[in-house]
RNA sequence: CGCGGGGUAGAGCAGUCUGGUAGCUCGUCGGGCUCAUAACCCGGAGGUCAUGUGGUUCAAAUCCCAUCCCCGCAA
């Protein structure tokens, strides 16, 4: 089949691949532009364009889709399908209309519960014990489009973002190559999503990084895993800025919340008055370890106050 | 030229401003205590102080210069 690919993180690089392993034709990559990111501000190549220079296929990095030159080239590519996975960009109609077969997503949840932005994240963020990945065909909708086929994968308790991330990349590639098959053979007509339980997960900011000690443990450990590996969760010990990766909810314990419940393991008191144990920290310009070796050089006692905040 | 922190024992840190004996916590090894222990006590080993036949100095972890590497913020 000739596919059109427009996709830009990690989480599209698995189906891109997918695709050229089964042997589909694709001939062109649509990214998103080099941007100057990260310390220096140099500018790197988004995953998807590394790993589509790496296998010999065309990028594109049009600056918008409603360009008429850009579609043109689309539609000079003559593709079949337009495979579309965490692309960030709206598609115009104009695209929409280009391929016979239409423009399939690979959507990280299981449509219509957490459209938008940050899916996955979410997901672990709420608590979900399960997940999953949504083949759809895309309309001019935010993640509106009919569903083709979807693949559920349960989400286990300590399970961070980015794990989550990994399972479904894989997930959604081979759900991917299913749904072109079955399409191709006029088995994949779409079923309408039911509007009235659709749900939205916006891009995660900032804010949703702090964490607050009055909450109850295991959301704050729902918070976490939903941040690993970005943007982390993020509290303040001994008097620095730290990064939480990693927790695991304990029990019961007395204090006041944000206070040193215990340093073996470093476990916190949290709002409902049970612990959280923090396992894996990095201080800002320092790097990721074991809460042990944070203790060793930044010595904290039971029932200190670990956060200067008070809740 | 975006802003900033850092590289000292296996790990995490102090010492650098104000140059002069290599320090702390943990780990490790040995011994002791104990019914016993990840607990406690005593003792030991372990460091080219990132790199540089660099500069200054009587003397550099410390001041100056250059290079490499790690990390936080912002975007």
């Amino acid at each position: 089949m000739r596919i059109v690919f427009m996709g830009t993180p990690d989480f599209a690089v698995r189906s891109l691949q997918a695709l050229l392993q089964a042997g589909h034709r694709v001939t062109l990559a649509v990214t998103q532009p080099d941007k100057p990111k990260g310390r220096g501000n140099k500018v790197q190549f988004p995953p998807v364009k590394q790993a589509a220079l790496a296998a010999g296929v065309p990028v594109m990095q049009p600056l918008t889709l409603k360009d008429p030159a850009v579609q043109d080239a689309i539609r000079a590519e003559q593709p079949d399908a337009i495979v579309v996975a965490a692309y960030g960009r709206i598609l115009p109609q104009a695209v929409l209309d280009i391929p016979p077969l239409g423009c399939i997503n690979v959507h990280g949840s299981l449509l219509p519960r957490y459209r938008g932005a940050a899916p996955v994240q979410r997901a672990v963020l709420n608590g979900e014990t399960q997940s999953g990945i949504t083949t759809m065909l895309m309309d001019k909708g935010m993640d509106t489009g009919a569903i083709l086929l979807t693949a559920a994968c349960p989400i286990p308790p300590d399970m961070t973002a980015g794990e989550l991330f990994d399972k479904l990349a894989d997930i959604g590639a081979q759900l991917l190559l299913r749904t072109l098959d079955e399409r191709q053979a006029g088995r994949l007509p779409g079923t309408p999503q039911d509007d009235a339980l659709a749900t939205y997960a916006p891009m995660l900011t900032k804010q949703e990084a702090e964490l607050n000690w009055a909450l109850p443990a295991q959301q704050l450990h729902n918070q976490v895993r939903g941040l690993n590996p970005a943007p982390v969760a993020r509290t303040v010990m001994a008097g620095l800025p730290v990064k939480i990766y990693r927790t695991a909810a304990g029990g019961p314990v007395k204090g006041r919340p944000g206070t040193v419940a215990s340093t073996s393991p470093l476990t916190v008191v949290c709002g409902d008055g049970t612990g959280l144990e923090l396992l894996e920290v990095q201080p800002d310009g320092g790097k990721r370890m074991p809460a042990a070796a944070f203790l060793c050089g930044h010595p904290l006692k039971a029932g200190q106050i670990l956060a200067e905040k008070e809740f």
